[in-house]
DNA sequence: GTCTATATCCAGATAGAC
DNA sequence: GTCTATCTGGATATAGAC
């Protein structure tokens, strides 16, 4: 992927920097354990320029978050145009979300790992933003049409996605060996039929 | 609960203040964001007797982890007493932890939503402690005995619990505003359905 | 065991030249 | 826009009396 995707501002190639290796070390030190030196000496820019291109250190967090919830909800809306079944665009969610975790780890270390709150005290939680939402409403939608269960619409979305997303938990705690899509029709055949009608 | 009861070491007065503030303060505000002063001021014990209990900082959260894993880690073994099948256990598994979620919010918020490395970085990822192995175990048996599809265990076992842990998660987000227990029928449904033979 | 006072360090952030 | 040098506060942790 391009740098460029881990914001949604303009981007240049100081800022480009400074985000690629604040993902890095915030996924595998944490935010807290992470210094401004650390991405100064990592990144090759220096405090002065980073302090410019960014408010603060949280600054930094969040510019890299709300490029990447953007780039997530924009692959969920694709997935919704191209699939027309609720339940194709719910598989093709958890495939997405399987291979992303594969192909760019930190990126799904740093969405649906850290605890953003903690150091963006003002961010909502994630579940709020517009990919989970979108997730939220493929499972409704299955409702409506009486492809599911009828349930509380909450239940049926944790039911449908909750197994995936402690399967990604998983890997990325190295617990699973194997790549995820190699689980992904066991996955996604426990996930439907959890609620299917 | 009994203070007690956060601790693995024989307990004091000023050990269990220090601990029972620490809870509060690093599940309300996040570990890094607590500072030792804080727990002094709330706690009500000076720095000098926080630092004779506890080697360090990160010496009172191991001890209220470890504490806690045990005290868990008791309540899943009584449970496998308790009960005869696995199914029986595993919907006694998710009851326990829907209603601790309710009674004691800020030990399931420490336990289950904490990213323990990032303060604790010699400590095992907390799906290999004792509970969680229990927990995949019962899955396991109930595997064996042909109640259960042929399944990968860990995907069956993410399957049984994970949509149960979301739920937890969105409760201690706030996102759902009833109690846990309201949901547990329809969430033992969906999980139990996603494996049943 | 508990306390107060304090040492030490390093983090985040800024100043101001280029 | 980028850099180096520097300020300042607050954090962890210790010393040593009681």
């Amino acid at each position: 992927m391009s740098v460029n995707a881990l914001s949604a501002s303009p981007a240049t190639p100081a800022r480009d920097q400074v985000l690629a290796t604040a993902l890095r070390l915030f996924t595998e030190k944490g935010y807290f354990n992470t210094s401004v030196q650390d991405v100064v000496r990592e990144s090759g820019v220096s405090t002065g320029s980073i302090y410019h291109h960014f408010k603060d250190k949280e600054g930094i967090a969040k510019a890299l978050y709300d490029g990447l919830v953007l780039r997530m909800g924009s692959a969920f809306e694709a997935i919704v145009s191209q699939y027309r079944t609720p339940g194709d665009r719910c598989r093709a969610v958890i495939e997405y979300l399987f291979e992303m975790t594969e192909s760019e780890p930190e990126i799904m270390a740093f969405m649906l790992y850290a605890k953003h709150r903690e150091f963006m005290p003002e961010e909502a939680p994630i579940c709020s933003s517009r990919p989970f939402e979108l997730m939220r409403n493929m499972v409704s939608d299955a409702m409506d049409s009486g492809e599911l269960l009828p349930l509380d619409p909450l239940v049926a979305a944790t039911a449908v996605f909750g197994g995936a997303l402690r399967m990604i938990n998983l890997r990325l705690d190295g617990i699973l060996d194997k790549p995820l899509p190699t689980y992904l029709d066991e996955v996604w055949q426990c996930a439907w039929r959890s609620v299917a009608a």
